[in-house]
DNA sequence: CTGGGTCTGTGACCAGGTCACAGACAGGCC
DNA sequence: GGCCTGTCTGTGACCTGGTCACAGACCCAG
């Protein structure tokens, strides 16, 4: 039982179906605390090691020259940080910027044994190419929504995802960055929104009132 | 020197480091003859098996609810269709839709022989690998085009990626769908463009005059 | 040479991004 | 309590870009 007990780093691991040895190695890794608001990389960083998140959550932004930003995807735990992959597989730098947007912890895998477990683990590479193959269709879809879809849509589908008890707690220039608008888009929308009976809003908060309505805004064809 | 002999297909494996077994097995795949304006799959379709192109070229699309186009990116001899990777290793369905742009050969690997080697060649895995993180990092800096990016940048570096002998061959409509915009926008940026003197238009085809201003048009900040 | 398909140009209009403000609110400090 | 400063929000003016509706130009097959 003494040495049997695996710190909680070993947990994400678990589904994973590795050898011992692998198995072994990972639990060994030092997790590391996050404070919310740190800031995980930034664009043009070269990667460290693959991070794989265990609690909290981390958002990953593209930011634009003006200043403007959009979420390119959160990471949950459980879930690796895939464009950490990037720059381990194919020496590319980061696009984007890491935010803790929960305090998180994290686990920091090392070139080295990641390449290791990548030749040698099954489990590993699955695991690996699951969450490569799962990023790639989500930044295709955000692509096809900045392309080709509203900021009516966008703004709908991000207040019902954000939504608890009925409620959004985010300023109007954090749901901006989110879906890659302006803060002033953000606000008229808003008030048109407010106009319909869908919501009330309120300084850092929105309030859903008719949630139905949202939905079918969200998911409106054009 | 009979036997030895191997087809044009085992070719493009050349470089991937494999052993005599998976290189034979590789070598007795039928290539595949597809024409010009054939499509190789369309958005919703399951992958069959993973695609490599020997000759020719092929794009990716993605097109929105209104009959707009974007192109995702372009497969050249040697590269894999990575839209094909994401089905075998997610279970996710296509969302781009492949045409043929210039008659191209292509091999596909169907499902089993793919799994078997990504387990067991290392050389294999890498080139999926590479191919997988260069596509993911090509689609995040199509969508930070898109989000920030002005049609007049994306235009002037699709003139200059498409020219041949100082003019490219495109109607005003291929243009639009390259860079994800409205035919219209694109007669309306080419006549600006025309008006200080950079190009020279003629029903499908541009001249480009003053490649130095295009460069500096493309390279804009915002 | 003519008729249908394709390509291009244009005006009008709307959605959305940018700029420049002004007012509203919150928390800290005297 | 009143005041100050920073943040959040609302608004008008203006520009880019996407949409719609058409008209004219071009091209080639019959």
């Amino acid at each position: 039982m003494p040495v049997e007990a695996e710190p909680a780093a070993a947990g994400w691991a678990g589904g994973m179906d590795l050898s011992d040895r692998a198995r072994r190695a990972l639990a060994a890794l030092p997790p590391r605390d996050l404070p919310r608001g740190a800031v995980l990389f930034r664009a043009g960083d070269l990667a460290q090691g693959f991070v794989v998140v265990l609690s909290g959550r981390i958002e990953v932004f593209l930011t634009g020259p003006s200043g403007r930003e959009i979420l390119l995807y959160a990471v949950e735990p459980g879930q690796s940080c895939v464009q950490t992959t990037l720059g381990l597989m194919a020496g590319e730098t980061y696009s984007g910027e890491a935010h803790v947007a929960e305090a998180a912890q994290v686990v920091l895998i090392p070139r080295g044994l990641f390449a290791e477990l990548m030749d040698d683990e099954a489990g590993f590479r699955g695991f690996v190419l699951r969450a490569f193959a799962q990023r790639m269709a989500d930044v295709t879809r955000l692509l096809e929504q900045v392309a080709f879809g509203r900021v009516e849509a966008r703004l709908a589908a991000t207040l019902l995802d954000l939504a608890e008890g009925g409620a959004v707690l985010a300023t109007q220039g954090e749901l901006a960055a989110r879906i890659g608008s302006a803060r002033e888009v953000v606000s008229r929308r808003l008030e048109a929104f407010h106009r319909q009976g869908w919501v009330e809003t309120d300084r850092g908060q929105v309030r859903l009132i008719d949630v139905a309505a949202l939905r079918r805004a969200a998911a409106a064809p054009l």
